[in-house]
DNA sequence: TTGGGTATGTGATCTAAGTCACTTACAGGG
DNA sequence: CCCTGTAAGTGACTTAGATCACATACCCAA
């Protein structure tokens, strides 16, 4: 189960058989870590899904990606590489499990090659995703932000409009009233907490424009 | 010199010192690395910088970080870890002297702890970087963030606005104008290709707000 | 059925930032 | 000293996005 997301592990000493009991299970909604809190172990997801965001003083919010089973904490890792403070915050969207593990093992098994460069390859991923982030949030129009955002969750999304807002950076209003634009161009249709996905082309074409 | 700057070198195999006539020498504005290219090596700066930044396609630019001795390029180690494409793009901003480590080189050395924990920690800096800045590109407005920009470089700053608009990922307009405000305010003196800071005290202020 | 809590819709208004189209200033080479 | 290319200043205008203040709409539990 674990080797199947992780196949890494199989190598590594001390085994990390030594941690099973340490597999933890928590509800939808635990903060796992928080910004400018230190690390307190690095989490491998074993089933679910953790939500990685900062947040601003005014209370906005913006997600900078998610960790599902077989990837990668980037702030964790980078947080126990360089033992400077957290710089996000990590939350569970649903009930999840997971191996937390303590800093000492996670040290050791860095000096096994195969784990080492599954490690360093999936930070790699994660580096470009921020790099992407970085630009759209730079260069990119909101409404294009959000129709990315609709994409790739199958044929409905079930969020409030809320969510998506903290997913973008921006807030409520914003996102209602692009969303009602998309459904007036007949793209989606708006229910309680549920997006349907009517063309994801249209959405895709705008996603993907390189003017404005 | 290339110990000083990179202890962890001493440790490492095959020595660095078969790579010593790899050093080379370069002008500024060299284009070292570009944006979706692969990853040729990885560079250690000996003397000089780096600027790496990413570029939208109506000809903007946003500045991620410069590498400067001692440091080192995420984006190349990112590109080298994963084999993906590179995702900024890598120019020189004045004569620069850098050894290009070739990837095998690269990886077998990071199976010597030392030097693997000094490219984590740097790496973990990094990131911690790159997660401000997107914060501040999501959160800050642009005067704050232009301040920031004047500060830290001594009693001035000898750029264009051009260049600082590059650095930020605005316009040119815009940077004139803030500028304009900021020495209507007294707190800068503008020349050509130079700006003084008469009151730093007062733009660190400005970065520093949290509120709007 | 009703009532309160959460989610959504929307007009009015504000403002940071971008765009356009210029003019003006400057510095260095011929 | 003039000419030319680059840097900077600036008014007028547009627009994306934020803010405020409500009005609904929906859902579940009592």
């Amino acid at each position: 189960m674990l080797l199947e997301l992780y196949p890494a592990l199989a190598d590594v000493t001390p085994s990390w058989e030594a941690l099973n009991d340490e597999t933890l299970s928590v509800h939808a909604q635990t903060v796992l870590f928080d910004e400018n809190k230190s690390c307190q172990g690095f989490p491998l997801v074993l089933e679910g899904e953790i939500k990685v965001s900062r947040h601003s003083s005014d209370g906005r919010a913006l997600e900078l990606y998610r960790v599902v089973p077989g990837e990668l904490c980037l702030v964790s890792s980078a947080s126990l590489f360089g033992k400077s403070p957290l710089s996000a915050q990590g939350i569970t969207t649903r009930q999840t499990r997971l191996m937390m593990i303590p800093p000492t093992f996670f040290h050791q098994w860095m000096a096994t090659p195969t784990f080492r460069d599954e490690i360093l390859g999936l930070f790699a991923d994660r580096m470009a995703d921020l790099t992407s982030l970085i630009d759209a949030v730079t260069f990119q129009r909101l409404d294009q932000r959000l129709a990315s955002a609709l994409l790739g969750h199958g044929q409905q999304r079930s969020v409030t409009h809320q969510q998506l807002a903290d997913e973008l950076g921006t807030v409520r209003e914003i996102v209602s009233r692009l969303l009602r634009r998309f459904e007036r161009e007949g793209w989606v249709e708006l229910a309680r907490e549920r997006i349907l996905i009517h063309d994801s082309k249209a959405l895709r074409a705008l996603a993907n424009r390189t003017d404005h």
